[in-house]
DNA sequence: ACTACGATCTACT
DNA sequence: GTAGATCGTAGTG
């Protein structure tokens, strides 16, 4: 009988990195948008395993949020009204892709718009031209190109490999939360969520 | 078919 | 601080 081939350093590390529940999701936009910081983002390509730890997100629900993809019914935000843990990825300004996991019960439109990660694996792996590293991911854009997140990803199961959001441990930084960026309308809604002080985050918060 | 614009990033002043 | 790159989505004709 043959020796067994060595695990292949894709699925067999899933007992390291667990996924969260779809039901994590399944809650207010703004619940999900707080809690998920510190957990880590995972993809396993062919490259090697990527991960990041979340230190910034924003909070996108419901139809009557001017702000949000979901504002209108159409194509594009029909995966908004879907189940929650999907990724939802959309092209911006002609050169971007952001990730999102849509959030709340299925049949009610929302997501989290993930907008900057600290990657604390697989730095050889993302590209070198963002200096310092501690920039790699500081930012939507940055982030989906660092984590090499593209359309492809967009409707799959964040929940499941190869992309998914996994358990963190237990977080220690403050939480810090401020407007949207790059919104007009409803500046009053403080959606945008990070961990306080944090190296990585796109932009600082402003003190209120 | 045509137009306007954006959940951004980089480079430059 | 502000401009330019660049194109899918959505609204209008």
């Amino acid at each position: 009988m043959a020796a067994l081939p060595p695990r292949r350093a894709g699925g067999g590390e899933m007992t390291r990195y667990r996924p969260l529940s779809r039901r994590f999701f399944a809650r207010h936009s703004v619940v999900v948008a707080r809690a998920l910081l510190g957990h880590l983002l995972v993809h396993e390509t062919a490259g090697g395993r990527l991960v990041g730890r979340i230190v910034e997100t924003e909070a996108y629900r419901g139809s009557r949020d001017p702000a949000s993809h979901a504002s209108r019914q159409t194509p594009r935000s029909a995966i908004m009204f879907g189940r929650p843990g999907i990724a939802y990825v959309y092209f911006s300004y002609g050169m971007h892709h952001c990730l999102n996991v849509t959030t709340e019960p299925d049949g009610r439109p929302g997501a989290v718009l993930l907008r900057a990660l600290e990657i604390i694996e697989g730095v050889e792996g993302t590209r070198h031209s963002t200096s310092p590293v501690t920039r790699l991911a500081a930012g939507p854009g940055r982030l989906t190109a660092a984590m090499r997140v593209g359309p492809e990803h967009n409707g799959t199961d964040l929940t499941a490999l190869p992309l998914f959001i996994a358990y963190g441990g237990r977080r220690r930084a403050a939480i810090v939360a401020g407007p949207r960026i790059g919104i007009s309308a409803t500046a009053s809604r403080r959606w945008r969520f990070g961990l306080a002080g944090h190296p990585a985050l796109s932009r600082p918060f402003r003190r209120l």
